[in-house]
DNA sequence: TATTTTGTGTCCGATTACGCACAGACTTGT
DNA sequence: ACAAGTCTGTGCGTAATCGGACACAAAATA
């Protein structure tokens, strides 16, 4: 579960075709690049108003940022990795309702309400990220006014995906599904290659493991995606994108509307 | 479509056995104690302020209040009918992601962000409400405190509500998911008749007509409900609640906690 | 290296829901 | 009272997914 990634020497990568294919997991401590898209968006000055209170933290896939009821203390700005909302049903049992990656954040929206997380929010991919003391950006917000205004649109980008993701979960089927997720985590990591197995995905989608086995596996007959055990690299985007529902294009069209230039094009082709 | 409830004459009722049921449509039109739920949790005085602001008008069932992309001119307080929020898969494929009554409000919460509807907002039992002109809420929200705390925590109490459908539709079935929806209605009117065809609720369930229709008899055959053209009467709530999944209750207690006092506990048995 | 843990392949029957079609019954409007 | 429109009952084949089991392979651990 608490796999340190520090220590995750070079994944062996896929074969030699794709040169640069399995990194992600490394280069994400390597490289400095990565930022988080809300902050970038900022005005300089206000970024420069929050930029004492942010603290850099890694962020360890299975970790449980925070839990459904408790208190949130940090808001997070990743800038690399994927985290997963998660609604609980019972005890145990989870659907994931929301991806957030680089180009969003983790309580800021219901973080500066009740403060109490309605969600379980989990690192889904190992990433980096600055959190910041929920109290003290709500004590900034009012005097760094692009980044409200940004907090304002991203909450609306949110709901936005969520109530997709609803109209989504109920109408299409696993493989649409499936297609989406892959598409959406390849534009949040900016890579082609997600390290995650199976069973991970199966349960995040909120269907059984076997079944996400089949799409995979008919997936990757028809040569959109290849696989092994705990990664997933896309291989046919345009065949995924075909295969998914329109509801993929649809979260996109609707975050660039909000929030333009925080949802930048992925490469065509990078591992 | 727009059938005009002010001439409807009253409903004819199952039997002797409920002396009141059917009444509703016209209930609505003849008492005037119906009241929306947020504005009465409000200060007196912040209600005062609003007041010469409200203007009553009449919900018809089907009427589109707004639609996907249209500017929210005015926030809706329902005083009783209900409403639904309905997002876009295709063109003229719709989902239903979150129901809302006298509990609640329509645009309070997106209408004051970007001001563009997310969702296709549609009548689907007539009713009452008061409206007011979107800008004119937000000039006068800073001035009452009491209501822009109740606007944020109502907008939680929204997204906890729209999540927690989002799991439901994922993971239960469609007759836990009717269960689940009959009583939030029942809760939303104060009453166990639902004045819905079976083609309407599968339109918002996003499901065949069919299996509604069978889900439907299972539940009569049990007892829980009785039905008739157009009309659907909660006789068992009991059983509604063990054959509907968990987050009916979970859905109303996160909104009891957020908002105490709103969502009162509806009668055990009125027409 | 050996052992344990974890992820995947695969099979199977059972169940749910789809998708379509059509008849019949109830309303509404004329 | 009649016609048109709308809602529900029903049947039936098909597709998707569940739910559980087990074998096998790969990775992590000791």
């Amino acid at each position: 579960m608490s796999i340190r990634r520090e220590n995750t020497k070079e994944s062996p990568g896929i074969t030699a075709t794709n040169n640069t294919s399995g990194n992600v997991r490394t280069r994400i401590f390597e490289l400095g690049n990565d930022q988080n898209r809300l902050l970038i968006a900022a005005d300089p000055q206000d970024r420069a108003t929050l930029q004492p209170f942010l603290e850099p933290v890694t962020l360890l896939p299975g970790e449980i940022l925070l839990d459904v009821g408790q208190a949130i203390d940090y808001v997070y700005f990743p800038q690399s990795g994927v985290i997963s909302l998660l609604t609980m049903v019972q005890p145990g049992q989870f659907v994931e309702t929301c991806t957030i990656g680089r180009e969003g954040a983790v309580g800021l929206v219901t973080g500066l309400g009740s403060g109490v997380s309605l969600s379980r929010v989990v690192v889904q991919i190992a990433g980096r990220a600055l959190r910041m003391r929920t109290a003290l950006l709500q004590e900034i917000l009012p005097k760094t006014p692009s980044l409200n205004d940004i907090k304002t649109r991203y909450g609306e980008a949110l709901i936005s995906q969520v109530l997709q993701t609803l109209a989504c979960n109920t109408l299409h089927s696993v493989e649409q599904r499936l297609c989406r997720w892959l598409l959406i985590c390849r534009d949040r990591t900016a890579s082609n290659t997600v390290p995650l197995t199976q069973e991970a995905l199966a349960e995040m989608l909120g269907v059984q493991r076997t079944t996400v086995t089949a799409a995979a596996r008919s997936l990757q007959a028809r040569g959109f995606i290849r696989y092994r055990r705990g990664v997933i690299e896309c291989t046919d985007v345009a065949g995924l994108q075909e295969t998914s529902c329109e509801c993929y294009a649809l979260m996109r069209d609707t975050f660039a509307r909000l929030l333009p230039y925080t949802y930048e094009d992925p490469p065509a082709d990078r591992g």
